[in-house]
DNA sequence: AATGAATGAGCATTCATTCAT
DNA sequence: CATGAATGAATGCTCATTCAT
């Protein structure tokens, strides 16, 4: 079954190779449309490697998901990195949900398979629902970062607050335009991104000039 | 297995069984993690049943999907009859709103199988890959009226214009609210309605403010 | 499911239809592999008229072998009505097969059917066992027939012994050019009729030869 | 299901056990009335058993033939071996046919497969189409060489003619015995091959004359 | 460390049949 | 007389998993 010419002396790289095809197979057919035998075909190994490597099936989601959430945060670290040019919190929104934009349109995988599990209550097996969690939290605090490094101008227990109103919404917000994106409705996602930008930008500068004047 | 005293006369009935189960189910788990041993076991229907009335397995997930789609909007143009009361286009949105979410609460199955259908491209299998493109757009237009009911006190072609551009952008929130509210995470579902109102009043009123402008 | 405009008054012909369909499909894939479904796919009638007419599926295996084999024998009888003109064995022999062989080619549903049945001891099944059993008997007698008829100038009785000795080695001739149609090997049916009528001719001459001396 | 006793490192074995029962139960019922529950029933070896070692119910098929090709061609070379003592033609077609009736008395299962196949259109498949051609094949060449083994005394340019002119009709009065025989009428099979030895020599004689005048 | 062989439970689907109308 | 609705049993097949090597 297995190219012959593969050693069978290269755990590490098999390991790798697992993860990738799940990744994709997982983000597209869902877990339980993902079958070993087929991840077996496609990646040329054997269904015993999947054991060997992650003990079971749904320690394979459970890698699949740690690896993904890794990566995908790293990447948007990545992108991040510097931070915006100074500007109204408007133009710094829009810099930074642009970025994030482009890592969604590059590296869907991950998010698709996050919302499929988030939809679809596989997640309720304990260990994945966990990871799950904790994806969404660091989410959160990741947009509650953005959110307030682009109001950072109104000193930072105004920005914190702002952040702390309007980072779930602004996960919505993402989570929305991403499901527009898989479902191919919609405008683009990037015209989508600045409109979001632009809300955040309101709510936020609204909830602002409120707590400046209580201050 | 079926119940003895069930007549083989009330084809009907079993149908509804068949389709309130696999709504449930589908929407709960997914279309592929649905196995109609499971279906025949919960509705003590024998398979074959799903058979004589849907043909297969894939015309049971289109049947569904159609029923849900018909009371769901059903619905909808209920909880909204007569139209918010006299007011500003962000308390209208927030009467609007407010009742939508209410919808979500209630029935949360039709709108969690449809994002799970539109996330896992199992979609693709053409019958139901049109049912779900069909139930967007509708949705799309029905979320158009409801902003352009919002502005309607501006004119009806700034309130048509406003609503063209922020159609899309209001399904993204109650896409992202619901996906929340299926996570667990976020505030309360009605609290993300009141912040979308208000994103939407302010966009909308942005927009049309241009639009005086202009015209 | 059936055709609206067929009244529901006309069993006889339904009952001609069903037999028409499970002659060919039972010829075509053996009586296991004809299901009632596709039957009832193909004549465009419900199921049930199967049973309404046949009693059963075996019930309609049955009747498909009765007609069959009476329609055989009546084409048999009118394919060699009038006896062969006037000539040595193998020229009478040769008219008889020629005929006959003409019948396999444009009749083969039947014979088909039956060498699967004798094949495949589905015939086993009582009833049709003892139909196909008749069948077989009423070959050997037509082709007793034949050759005697062809052996006449030897005198009635010397016919009857050659015929006596020949009749099944000439059932087996048919038979086993028949499969070799099937087959679509071999060369065609008439080259292996005329054959056996040489083959039956020398056969029979010799027998003859010797009875004529010991009579 | 299968005997506890029974390890899992015996894949050779479990291979011919499910070959020798689907062998005797296709040769009984037919591809299509063998089903692999029963074939694991009998077996006491699980049902995915098949598919590991066959990949599907049409892959078994063509196992148990081109195995049954392999193992009857065997079988009737051994039983030929050295040949016929020296006599005339007839003498020497009834020592070759004699001992290929004996053949079709004690290994029946796969000339009725064969039959069965031939004639039921089920070998439409493709896969079991090619085997059973080459099986026609490879019988007929068989029996080209016993007819002018048999013939090898007017020298081998007649025998071969008279071969080229007979091994199809030969090949036919076999399968008309052999159906005969199963069909349970009939004188016995040595019967038959005594009569088709006389016909084969009485044909062949006449031929191999025709061509010695000629040549 | 890595794998091919093996398997039991479960899958979607089709079957022949019954029965109230 | 004729049928559509309904069903339990069985079908071919795939699944995730184990285990000796």
């Amino acid at each position: 079954m297995a190219d012959p010419k593969r050693s069978n002396r290269r755990g590490r790289r098999s390991r790798e190779e697992i993860l990738d095809a799940a990744t994709r197979m997982m983000a597209e057919r869902g877990y339980a449309a993902t079958s070993l035998s087929t991840l077996s075909r496609e990646t040329g190994l054997p269904k015993s490697a999947v054991y060997h490597h992650f003990r079971s099936k749904g320690g394979l989601l459970s890698a699949v998901m740690a690896r993904g959430a890794y990566d995908f945060f790293a990447a948007m670290r990545a992108a991040h990195a510097g931070g915006p040019p100074p500007g109204t919190p408007r133009e710094r929104l829009d810099w930074f949900l642009r970025r994030t934009g482009e890592m969604f349109v590059s590296r869907p995988d991950f998010l698709r398979l996050h919302l499929l599990l988030v939809m679809s209550s596989e997640a309720a097996e304990a260990e994945v629902g966990a990871l799950i969690g904790q994806v969404r939290r660091d989410g959160r605090a990741y947009m509650h970062g953005m959110i307030s490094a682009a109001f950072a101008g109104e000193g930072a227990e105004i920005a914190r607050a702002v952040a702390d109103r309007l980072d779930h919404f602004a996960i919505a917000g993402f989570d929305g335009a991403f499901v527009a994106m898989q479902a191919g409705s919609g405008p683009d996602l990037f015209e989508q991104m600045r409109l979001l930008a632009e809300a955040l930008a309101a709510l936020g500068e609204a909830r602002a000039g409120e707590l400046r004047v209580r201050g």
